[in-house]
DNA sequence: GAACGATGTCGAACCGGTTCGACAAGGGCC
DNA sequence: GGCCCTTGTCGAACCGGTTCGACATCGTTC
């Protein structure tokens, strides 16, 4: 079933069914109303193909997201769930292109043979060449994070740095002196990973301006790891009584690290972080965190992007979201120094 | 640029370069290697809608999961994962399509405008409106799940009837007398999801088959309701040893109530479940569980659903998958009963 | 009452591929 | 030498929409 028979059974022509269905043109509103009626009648609807192929636009974008070979964490869920609704609210579908590397077999498939009218990217390193690729050939794209040079290009994204700087300020207000900071795997922080790097430097600039004690980790995006990780720190450093994490993933780990070594939190270990609201609060006690916003970045993104494909000539446009702290139940004033080591520098 | 340009620039007709491409006709080599070479000087690439079009084939795969207003667990989050990347190995691209109810927009979407060759269905309920109208309608598809009637469709599945039995089972011989069922939000349970039902009917059946005492409640898929649903339980029934749940996103608000409640897993309360490993690891002690082997299904749903696509006229396959229980470490046999109550059966 | 603009409809061209039938050239066979 | 089959290539039709130019009709306007 396609225009053609519409048409025929209406007694007009493709064309004037086309026109009936776009309002391109004026149409009478009898004949209007005859179309309509064969169109109940049969459950037409024009094919998606065809359509994209004659006008150029194929009402799809892709969400280009890291390989499963990663660990997927809560807030790439998030993403991915509100990217698909805000999109769906614009009339667009979301194609998912699973792809870490440039020029990889799926980015070119996605831009190359023209499967989408413009792409999302998640994962977004300093230095990006899927990024620097898509900004040359002008390809309408929005990232969710910011490359080292984000002036001219179109992203949303959160001020890490200014974030784990939040945290640390707030671990300095209740008094902890000996703090360490928990990153993405190394493998992240190698490759340019944005987050990894601006909040390790928000860590460390904040840190060094109130004359902290601080020890800095990769860790795995597992529970395992989290608890492997928090090993080494109080291995490291007994005298430790706070972390700062921007691993969401290995939370329960670190969690379940402190609880072996017979650390409670608050009381004798405070925990913050940069953390999903929702992930924050599964578990105990629960994470005081600056929540990421991730839904909310989806739908900004996608909102980005419609506009961009609207108005192709609009200059770029950017938006930086730096939520505040929530204060929940995982930190707390520091209480006796820490039972191996007496430590000059905690009571001053 | 386009296949005629290729052709020109080559000196051939447009159905030679095509031919060269596809290989469904013998091209020399010297006029192959000719095409090949303007092809890569250009970096052309067909366009995809054009190729659908000819071919009536998109080479995308549709994946239909609950609308953004759910929470999404974890489990959702690797089936996508793995649908994706397995998709991608047979050359698919992944459309997301978030829908719940039967033709409503963005399915119609999907299957009326021919937008993919073929669907994958997540969250099915035992009477689902939108998997009785893809097989009346013959459409290509797979389900996670199955429905009440599933043996002439195509799915893959957990065994939940006989998980959730297993649980029990387990509890049984570790001697819980009096154990508490937590499932999914209620809204789902009557909506009719799939899982929900059947794991609530394996629960049921297996307690009955060992004399248990038990009471079974909904819980929003979240770590506040969890909470909350342990207190309930606690309330009904303070001699409740152990619970078993399907709901993996209040599994950090059921550990949560039981701490608050004094109760130590597993010293004083055995807890375990249906759960995606990566996230029985997260909590402390870890959960003991069935894991559900999310991108596993994810797999097997794409190896089907393209099987299917590749011969359309083979008769439907199904898969059930039936994990064993991981022992972890939040079970262990009942100790002394719970303080409230002496119950006699529970040294029966 | 002729010129004009707006309205409504149609046919044809086009988007960029695939595929079918035709045909020429070359080789093998009797 | 004629016949047939295979190989290699081409032109044309087709997939199902959109869009442009043309044209007929009708109501205004001077």
């Amino acid at each position: 079933m396609n225009i053609g028979e519409i048409a025929q059974r209406a007694g007009v022509s493709r064309s004037t069914v086309s026109y009936a269905l776009s309002g391109k043109r004026p149409v009478s509103e009898e004949t209007r109303e005859k179309i309509q009626r064969v169109i109940d009648d049969l459950g037409y609807r024009p094919n998606a193909s065809a359509r994209a192929l004659a006008n150029g636009r194929t009402s799809t974008i892709g969400l280009v997201f890291p390989p499963a070979g990663d660990h997927y964490t809560g807030m790439q869920l998030d993403f991915i769930g509100s990217v698909v609704e805000a999109a769906a609210a614009y009339d667009y579908d979301v194609l998912l292109s699973p792809s870490g590397v440039d020029s990889d077999r799926s980015f070119q498939r996605l831009l190359g043979e023209r499967r989408v009218d413009g792409a999302i990217l998640m994962e977004i390193r300093l230095q990006d060449d899927r990024v620097e690729h898509l900004l040359a050939e002008g390809f309408p794209s929005v990232c969710i994070g910011r490359t080292a040079q984000p002036e001219n290009d179109w992203w949303v994204g959160l001020d890490h740095t200014a974030l784990t700087a939040a945290c640390v300020h707030h671990l300095a207000d209740l008094g902890h002196r000996r703090i360490a900071f928990v990153n993405r795997p190394e493998r992240l922080l190698r490759a340019g990973y944005e987050s990894a790097h601006r909040g390790l430097d928000g860590f460390t600039k904040a840190a060094a301006e109130r004359g902290l004690t601080v020890r800095t980790y990769t860790c795995g995006d597992d529970a395992p790891s989290g608890q492997a990780c928090l090993e080494r720190i109080l291995h490291d450093d007994p005298a430790t009584t706070a972390l700062v994490t921007l691993n969401e993933a290995a939370l329960g780990g670190l969690y379940r690290g402190l609880a072996h070594a017979g650390r409670h939190v608050p009381r004798d270990f405070s925990v913050t972080g940069v953390v999903a609201a929702r992930w924050a609060e599964t578990v105990t006690p629960q994470l005081t965190a600056a929540d990421v916003p991730a839904a909310e970045l989806g739908r900004l993104a996608v909102e980005l992007l419609v506009e961009r494909l609207d108005q192709p000539q609009t200059p770029p446009r950017h938006q930086l979201l730096t939520p505040p702290i929530s204060l929940r139940a995982s930190t707390g004033p520091v209480g006796t120094p820490a039972p191996m080591v007496a430590d000059p520098d905690l009571n001053a």
